[in-house]
RNA sequence: GCACAGGUGGGUGAGUGGUUAAAGCCGACAGACUGUAAAUCUGUUCCUCCUAGCGAGGUACGGAGGUUCGAAUCCUCCCCUGUGCA
């Protein structure tokens, strides 16, 4: 799921996401809400229809904000005090009003909101952090199941998802303690949602241990539901954590990197920005048959990027984004295939 | 020809007697980025040597000389650039 945070995936226009195959996308609550505001977005027929995106969308809680802007909140068991990065004004948000500003929203999938426990955390910290977490869980379901109705959807229903079809899933926390971990999915679980997501990993933990937690967190999930990996990872982690058993993961990564240069290709990664590519009339990745491979050399990307020219950020966005759909592609097809998750990629 | 202003490292531009191999910015080079406060952030950027260090030596602020314990900074002459006046 490419990240959208602000209603775009930034530098590429929604026709052409939808040409990459990108069946859904993610929203943040937390920015949508502090601009352009909930209430515009609702009157403007939702999410889907203001940002002309049919398909699928899927808005985070504003959970991953408690921990991202750790500097500019304050917690407390009722909910979170934020002070807008935007302007410094704050801005209280608790489960119920994080609900009612996904419901006002309008996302197909909405995210509980929850806790994102740092790392580190000791012990304690991180129980405290999962209870929470818990508690909120419940008062986010208790609020959904209230209010869902009141969805004001009249946007463009998608082939995928035919109906209002809003979801609340859960998430799960528990910090790198892995018997945390399964006390925190059979309690969501007891809870009861349609989809289980695991939280709080990729907060500057070891790849090992994100490893680890993920096996860890997903034998306790349901596998007739979706389980949704938050905020991960590389090409080469994502089809290990659909090997474990994910099914749907988000990342900036794609997207930031490739504004910043950095490009995943069946060959590695490449830093467009060096020397050693400035005459290279080769394509970005010989293996790759997205509309910027086939067309363009390295040395024109490298060109751009150093010109430092906004076109860099859209090619190099659209690369790297049709090489994880290429990937998770495979991946699919491989587990039709009764193959597993596997990372090689049919001949183009 | 005269009068002002000025010549600093790849560029621009601070610095006007001593922690100055010389700020900042740009450029160049490298690295980071994982539920987006990110078109961002970090490091390196004269040469040589080593025990690789807030190490040793060398060279450097248009040129040549001078003053001084010490000069990019002060003095003399020369060269060059810009502007104005002839």
């Amino acid at each position: 799921m490419p990240v959208g945070t602000v209603a775009t995936v930034k530098g590429v226009p929604q026709d052409i996401l939808e040409d990459l195959g990108v069946q859904i996308l993610l929203g943040n609550t937390y920015h949508l809400y502090l601009r352009p505001g909930v209430d515009t977005v609702r009157k403007l027929g939702g999410l889907h229809k203001f940002m002309a995106w049919p398909r699928a969308i899927l808005t985070d809680s504003g959970g991953f904000q408690v921990f991202s802007l750790s500097e500019l909140r304050r917690l407390t068991e009722e909910g979170v005090t934020f002070r807008s990065h935007l302007d410094g004004s704050s801005h209280f948000f608790s489960p119920e009003s994080a609900m009612a500003a996904q419901i006002g929203l309008g996302g197909d999938i909405i995210m509980a909101f929850d806790e994102c426990t740092e790392y580190p955390a000791d012990r304690e910290r991180t129980r405290a952090s999962m209870e929470l977490t818990l508690r909120w869980a419940g008062r986010s379901k208790k609020y959904f199941e209230e209010h869902k109705s009141e969805v004001p959807w009249n946007s463009v229903p998608s082939p995928q998802f035919p109906v209002p079809s809003q979801a609340l899933f859960g998430i799960v926390q528990g910090g790198t303690d892995q018997s945390l971990r399964k006390e925190s999915a059979e309690r969501t679980i007891e809870i009861g949602f349609p989809g289980y997501a695991i939280g709080g990993l990729s907060v500057g933990e070891p790849r090992h241990i994100t490893k680890e937690i993920v096996e860890a967190t997903v034998e306790h999930l349901p596998t007739d539901q979706p389980r949704y990996l938050m905020g991960v990872g590389t090409p080469e982690e994502i089809v290990t954590f659909a090997n474990l058993g994910v099914d749907m993961m988000d990342c900036v990564l794609p997207t930031r990197a490739a504004r910043h240069g950095l490009l995943f290709t069946s060959e590695g990664k490449v830093s467009i920005k060096q020397a050693r590519y400035a005459a290279d009339e080769g394509p970005l990745d010989p293996n790759c048959p997205c509309r910027v491979c086939s067309r363009y050399s390295r040395a024109y990307l490298r060109h751009l990027y150093a010109s430092n020219e906004v076109l860099a950020q859209v090619l190099n966005t659209i690369h790297n984004l049709s090489f994880y759909l290429d990937t998770m592609r495979a991946v699919r097809h491989s587990i039709l295939l009764g193959r597993g998750a596997r990372f090689s990629r049919p001949n183009p």
